[in-house]
DNA sequence: CGGAAAATGTACATAACTGTCAATTTTAAG
DNA sequence: CTTAAAATTGACAGTTATGTACATTTTCCG
């Protein structure tokens, strides 16, 4: 809202556009993602896009370069946040799956979708996967576990969500952190503490 | 080819278009299975398309078909093949996700993505995913775990397989097979015995 | 060989989308 | 109030797809 006005009296603008894209990305996925469409759900004129944006390639690339801001550096970042055990540091980046300004996991999967038709997608999601999996496994060496253990203990959280978000559950957020306990023990190999849990239901509500 | 000549000397067959709707999918997903496009890579003229199906929703509705009694059958069966242990049932199902006969994961990732689109897929989806999801389950429960714990056990080992199909990993069998004995222990709680994991690689190559 | 059924092809009618160009309108700044 | 830049628009040209109607070819069987 703000940066519409702010922008001057204008009804376009480059951001609008692409939060067109976006949103149509999610609900229908890259070839839902036409000019023609996003011009009539925005009340503008179609070709008034194009001085925006070169052509429709533009914003797909807008898109992408989104997404890789957005869910990335969030991920990696809590895998880096303080914790005393590894349980904590496993309850740190459960953190991401729960909450959605620090991972956007619809954007998530129609991005993984489009990689389907598209070579430079599927590199894209390729470089951000090595990324991502490389600090969930540094996590575990820092805490002491032998290299190939970390490995593929950092291999099945990370695909435990990338299965969760290619399934898309609809589920309500208390029954998620129902099972919370027993994810921790299945990835880390141990219990986690009564205080960390609670430490983590108390900044989930 | 059997198919094409036992058919007649006909060019065209239900089968032929069915299999090229089928590569189409997989290379470029559901908006990629036009009926133009396969005419010219068959060679056929584009309305001959009409005298094998009614429409090119009618050919979406055979791959759904297709999809769904090749891959959920044959999970389910794994799940429920012979064990003395949970060690060595959880090494049956691992053949689906090694024997491309038994899962055809690159069919299962299509299909996923075509689900951001269409409703009525996400739907299809999750039918089978409550479906896969319960056998699993019940082969936990088989060996005594107990239902919280057989309940996450088969959600990890389900969606660490999903989110493996959809990170698309191009990987060397002697890779993935090297990771085997982690992944037991992790799904399981317990390290698998080396008499069954000399079974489970004798059948992997 | 002849003819019905199976399959293929041509022509036509429509629809949706992309991108360019030359007006035209709107806005903000002097 | 003027003016130049920013944004919007309609008209045009081109591409790709869908599906129907009708004519034509191919195959197999008697």
């Amino acid at each position: 809202m703000e940066q519409q006005t702010q922008n001057g009296g204008w009804r376009g603008s480059s951001d609008i556009w692409l939060n067109a894209a976006y949103d149509a990305l999610l609900e229908t996925g890259v070839d839902g993602v036409k000019i023609q469409p996003l011009a009539k759900r925005l009340d503008l004129s179609r070709t008034s896009f194009y001085w925006f944006f070169k052509d429709r390639q533009a914003l797909l690339d807008a898109l992408i370069a989104r997404w890789r801001q957005k869910n990335t550096g969030n991920l990696i970042a809590q895998t880096e946040s303080y914790a005393e055990t590894v349980t904590e540091a496993m309850l740190n980046v459960f953190d991401c799956w729960l909450k959605p300004d620090l991972f956007d996991a619809p954007f998530e999967f129609a991005i993984r979708s489009w990689a389907v038709q598209s070579p430079t997608v599927l590199t894209e999601i390729q470089t951000a996967d090595q990324q991502r999996l490389d600090a969930l496994k540094q996590m575990f060496l820092r805490f002491g576990q032998n290299e190939q253990l970390a490995d593929v203990r950092a291999r099945t959280i990370y695909l435990v969500q990338i299965g969760y978000i290619s399934m898309q559950t609809q589920e309500a957020l208390t029954d998620r952190l129902h099972r919370i306990p027993e994810y921790v023990e299945i990835f880390t190999g141990q219990q986690p503490e009564q205080r960390e849990l609670d430490r983590f239901f108390a900044r989930h509500s």
